[in-house]
DNA sequence: CCGGTTCTGCACCGTTCGATGCAATACGGT
DNA sequence: ACCGTATTGCATCGAACGGTGCAGAACCGG
């Protein structure tokens, strides 16, 4: 019918992802991003409309990569539930230092965002939340299993475990933004993982 | 021997504290600044030469005024070294619930500024880090007081508890930003101190 | 009371921001 | 082959940004 794109809007979006996720959402121009992914910025804009809506997609489509890295991990059928929980401990602080070791910055799209947007952007934070949301009752549901194992002995409630892991990756992702190494975030997570 | 300041240094760095807590360092405006505390540009210019250093200043500020409180609470010889590390988290989530109430916004401006600009401005990532390594050495100084009083029997060297117990605090404020109320924060705290 | 110095208020500078207008271009359907 | 449509590249828009110049006002020491 008529002209189609030269371009693939997935790679856009992923260009996009690594820009915010390292400079954050106010200190990336939509220049930048074009320069980066080599559009002009009329194609992006007829594409994506906005730049808070290039960023919005962007931050979706990260919610759902990390998101299925996430279940990938917490519903292996090979390890046992308190494994998966130390296996996902096992990602971010290997995450972390790959990422850094790439040239690409440290923490992850989804703290920075809660951190820079969160307040501000209800549209931004219902996407965190939701995501939020999956991630807790992924791990409640392991905690529940580890339970059912005797792994985990806890007199707290699963909902206060499921935050406390994810609060505890949340901070390891800002300790390595603040410079830790893996052998301190390892040791974060090994603390944790006491407390199950 | 000329004209003196009408305002007050110490008022106007608040002023921008909060409004650098609140909104971040790219999406505070200068102008949002003077609008703020009442004064002209080429005041602030004047007495502060940048909106970069401006901030660095009142980052350094907020660095002390939260140091001293937590020494305060870290070396309370009322209570005992688990006392103080579970008063510690009492006062990050009972001022989390604070600052809501008042109207301030949640976080904390040395977890946001280092997910915002740690990585970008090496000034700001040094007093993040003279700081962060003041916090740490006062947990791990209370960490080994339990230690000797038999209150903390965890295996984990000193370092290691110090920094996990430093992450949980960021991630407690991150999960406040994400929208956590008060008791789900609580519950993350009295997970950490399981693991002590 | 007055000289010298600093601060204040306002206008303004150049740059960069997000966003748009528009002509030229490249394609698909018939 | 050609028409209609969407995309592309370039120029440009108004607004907001960080920062500055300057005239007049306010103060302190003498």
């Amino acid at each position: 019918m008529a002209r189609p794109r030269t371009f693939d809007e997935d790679r856009v979006l992923d260009t996009a992802m690594r820009a915010f996720w390292a400079n954050g959402y106010e200190a990336t121009s939509t220049r930048d991003l074009c320069e980066a992914v080599g559009l002009d910025r009329s194609s992006v804009y007829n594409a994506f409309t906005s730049k808070r809506e290039l960023f919005l997609r962007a931050l979706a489509r990260y919610v759902d990569l990390t998101s299925a890295d996430l279940t990938r991990v917490l519903d292996d059928p090979e390890r046992s539930p308190i494994e998966r929980i130390s296996a996902l401990f096992d990602v971010v602080v290997e995450g972390e230092a790959a990422n850094r070791r790439e040239g690409y910055g440290p923490g992850c799209l989804t703290v920075n965002t809660t951190v820079e947007l969160s307040g501000r952007d209800p549209e931004a934070a219902r996407i965190l939340e939701r995501d939020l949301e999956r991630r807790l009752e992924a791990l409640r549901a392991v905690i529940r299993a580890g339970r059912a194992a005797g792994e985990i002995t806890s007199p707290r409630d699963d909902d206060g475990l499921a935050r406390f892991v994810n609060a505890v990756i949340a901070g390891i992702r800002v300790a390595s933004q603040g410079g830790a190494g893996p052998a301190s975030l390892r040791a974060i997570a090994d603390c944790a993982l006491d407390a199950l």
